[in-house]
Parts: C-alpha cells; sequence; structure tokens
DNA sequence: TTCCGATATTGAATTCTGTTCATTAAGATG
DNA sequence: CATCTTAATGAACAGAATTCAATATCGGAA
C-alpha cells in the first residue's frame, strides 16, 4: 500500500483556451453542460455498442466513456454500476419491441398466423442487430437477481403475446386442450434462442420469415411422420403446400 | 504508482514446525507435495463448488484456492487463467456425461422411447446438482471464442446422441421424411433449457421423467388439435380458408 | 546417508478495471 | 451581478486476476 498520499488538487496542466481549437481537439475540453436527458441516452447509445461489440465483461467502462465521449466518472452519475447500465440497455431495447409488436399483433387472429408473426419478429432481432440479439441470448439472465428484475418483468411483458396466443388458441379449439402452454411457450422461446446462436455459430444467415415457417410448422404439426396411405390425406398434403406457398406470396408483397 | 518498491525477501514469520498441529491448523503449513494430477483435481473440484454457487464473475480465485486449501498462485500452474479453469470443469463434466449415457444409449432402439431417455437424463442435471445445471445454462457458451473451442467439441459429442435418434427415426419411418433434424434437435434442447431455467425461477421443482414425457409428446405429436370431424369436413374447412385468403391477397394487391 | 537438480508451491508485487468522491464550473435563478 | 444547483471531472481507491522470483520439497544419484 503507499500510505495515505496526499490527494494534489485538480491538476491545472489543462487550462481550457479562449481561442478554439477548431478541427483536432489534441486535449479533452470540459463539455458544456446539457439536459440530463440527453446525456443519458448518448451513453446508453455508446453501452449498446460496447455491449454488442463484446461480451459483458470484456466490454469495459472506459469504452464506452470514450464513445459517449465522456469521462467513466461521469457515467456512473446516471447508472449506479455496470450492471445496470447493461440492464438498461436491454430494457431500452425490450421497451421499443414491445411497442413495435402490440399493435401489429393485435391485427392478427389465427393462432398460426400470429405464431408466424411472432417467431418472425423475434428472430428479426438476430438479423437486424447481430450483436445486441447474442447478448439478450448470452447474458441477459447470468446475474443472480435476474428473477423479479425490471428486466425480467419486461421479459415477461414481452412474451406475453405468445402466452396469450397459445390460450386463445386453446380456448378456440385450435390448439390441444391439454396443452401446456408455459411448456410449449418456453420449448418455442428456448428453442428459438438456441437455433439462432448455433446459426450464428455456423456463420450462416438466415431469412426470418422462411425460418419462422419452418419452426412455427414443426411444432404445431409434430415430428412424427403422418400416414401418406390415403388419398385424403395426400389431398391434404396438397392443400399444405398450397397454403403455404398462398402464404409466402402475400407476405412477399 | 509506488514507484519501483524493494521486494522484501520471502517473510519468516511462518517458520513450519516440525511437530504436527493435529487438529486445527492456526497457521497455514506448506503442503507436501503431491503428484501433479492429484493438486490438479483437488482444484477442479473446488472450483466446481464455487462456480456452481456463483456465477462466473461472483466466483472468486481466492475462494477457490482457500478450498483447495492452496495459494491463488498454484492455480495458476494448473490452469492459464480463469477462463480456462471454469472450461475444465464443465469438460470434466461433460465427459463423465458422455460417458454415462452411451452405453444404456446404446441399448434403446424405438425413437420415442430414445427421447424420452435422453430428454429425461438432460433433465436429470439440473436435479442432480442444480448449481452446476444453472452455469451450464447460463455461462457455458458466453465467452467469445466458443464455437471452435474444446467445450465447444464436447457439447457437440454430447448433442450428437439426440441428432442420431432423429436421423434415425427419419430413415426408420418413424420420423416425418422431411424433417429438420439440426432444427429439431436445436429446439429441444434450447427448450429444455429454458424451460428448467424457468422452473428454477419458479422455484418449483419436477420429476424428470414426467417432464420428459410431457416435453417429448409435445414435439413429436404436435400443439394442434386432434380432429374430432371428419377428414372430409376438415378438407372442406381448409378449402374455404383457402378461398378467402386468396381474395384477400387479391384485394391487397 | 547425503547431496543435487527438478519442480511444485508460495505470496507479495503488479496490473487492470470498476467505483467513489471532493472539486470545479456551467447554467439557472433572483 | 451574486448565489445556488448540479453536471462533469479525474485522481484516488478498491478488489480481483495474474505474474514471477524465491523457496521448500521430492526423487534419484553418488
Amino acid at each position: 500500500m503507499c500510505g495515505a498520499a496526499i490527494r494534489p488538487l485538480r491538476s491545472v496542466s489543462v487550462i481550457p483556451e479562449s481561442h478554439s481549437n477548431q478541427s483536432a481537439p489534441e486535449v479533452r475540453e470540459r463539455l458544456p453542460r446539457r439536459r440530463k436527458s440527453a446525456r443519458r441516452s448518448e451513453i446508453l447509445a455508446a453501452a449498446r455498442e460496447v455491449f454488442a461489440a463484446h461480451p459483458y465483461d470484456e466490454a469495459a467502462i472506459s469504452d464506452i466513456a470514450a464513445r459517449a465521449d465522456c469521462v467513466e466518472g461521469t457515467i456512473y452519475t446516471y447508472f449506479r454500476n455496470k450492471r445496470e447500465l447493461f440492464d438498461a440497455v436491454l430494457a431500452t431495447f425490450y421497451d421499443s419491441l414491445i411497442e413495435d409488436i402490440a399493435p401489429r399483433f393485435a391485427a392478427i387472429h389465427g393462432t398460426r398466423d400470429r405464431l408466424r408473426f411472432l417467431v418472425t419478429r423475434h428472430l428479426l432481432i438476430s438479423v437486424e442487430d447481430p450483436g445486441l440479439g447474442a447478448i439478450i441470448v448470452r447474458e441477459s439472465r447470468t446475474r443472480s437477481g435476474y428473477f423479479g428484475s425490471k428486466l425480467h418483468a419486461l421479459n415477461r411483458r414481452y412474451s406475453r403475446f405468445l402466452l396469450q396466443t397459445l390460450t386463445d388458441g386453446v380456448a378456440r379449439g385450435e390448439l390441444r386442450a391439454d396443452l401446456d402452454t408455459a411448456l410449449a411457450r418456453d420449448l418455442l422461446f428456448g428453442g428459438m434462442e438456441h437455433w439462432t446462436f448455433n446459426e450464428r455459430g455456423r456463420h450462416r444467415s438466415f431469412d426470418p420469415a422462411q425460418a419462422a415457417d419452418a419452426i412455427v410448422g414443426m411444432l404445431l404439426d409434430g415430428w412424427v411422420a403422418v400416414a401418406t396411405t390415403s388419398p385424403l390425406d395426400r389431398l391434404s398434403r396438397r392443400i399444405d403446400r398450397l397454403e403455404t406457398s398462398l402464404k409466402q406470396t402475400g407476405r412477399r408483397k
């Protein structure tokens, strides 16, 4: 230990020169004060970039501060600590996601269509912003106090769209009456997460709508082979294909 | 910076007493040297305990050292760094898991039975060792170089049991010929992960075999309601739906 | 038995990163 | 213009991972 060093007063080496240095800011000048909300969102944006590019513990506060064009200490006047900053990034993301989904979801009524919409939208996250998609998958739930946190609440709000779809589907008789909706929801969300994670690892890109069709079809119709013997079944298959291509045509426009 | 402090020689305050202290080791004595493998596995065991109890970044090397009854520096002669130690813990776990499954899996032949076995065994991880189960779910894939790592290879070996089951199932005609086996595998593994994670959050306990039945049933048989009407009626309904959506598509254009 | 080279073990130093806090000064208020 | 409030600062601090020169112990050779 260095002993109780006398803390020196603020160094006077950097005196803001009155004549402005137009282009290249060689020496940091104290930034003008701004509305608190503006600075906060700048830090959030910087944090989002950094967290999207690195795993949580490789993301440095100093890096975030540099991108937000402020000093590390400033960040701590807006967020209690690194974890809270991370959570805040995800919270703003969830907020806008839910806001985007709600009205569109309300306009869709068939169970299969709703599922296709929700799955497509979910997969779209990883296409629009791969970095952010990755950290949501990997690190939003790694801290010990996740359950009961604000983040958990947001995640519940988000997943409620799916749960609603499932309970409605059961109520309407489109889904099996004995369907365990909570389990179904977890299978779908977890499955999507795992699949997108692996897909990224394989360096593949995918079309969300197409993948959604495959996933929803797999879950709704099951994996077991259907008996292909009867003529009726064969007819049914042909209609299947018709329906699928029709949906795709409609979506494409 | 404290300047280049003269590094003092080893303190001589702790002199190993020749007469042994039988019960209460008040002062650390230098441990006798042992086979390298023995010390290594002691550290692994200690690390496994600590990582099972805390998230990665809350698990302290000092804590692991204390439990392994050695000093922090010792750990670094066996493992390059904290992450490598963590990976080594998971690697030994996967090794024994695979060793346990392989012979039993070979004796099961029906697709549904194999799936039930694999799912039950997987869920059992979280029941036998909840702490370890949790970190596998949350933190085995958070580091940037996961793909291509030894851990990834082990995970692939483990998941191959499932993939094998699926491809065999298709070959035998028990599963749909057009089943995307890679997607199916991801849906199942991801779904299990997500479900066990949430189940833990709800502070519920579950019976692995029973849960496995529910999960396998859900995936094999699908979510859609079983038909209670006649096949002809169903076809008729579907053609109705096709006609309406065709009209809507035409209108939209 | 005694000496010697090899190496497992040590623990203090170091480095790195998140976090705190007394201080400064920009804007608001009167 | 004087005063107050508070955003911003950055040096100091704290705590954990990591390094490394020194040391103690072991196994084998003389």
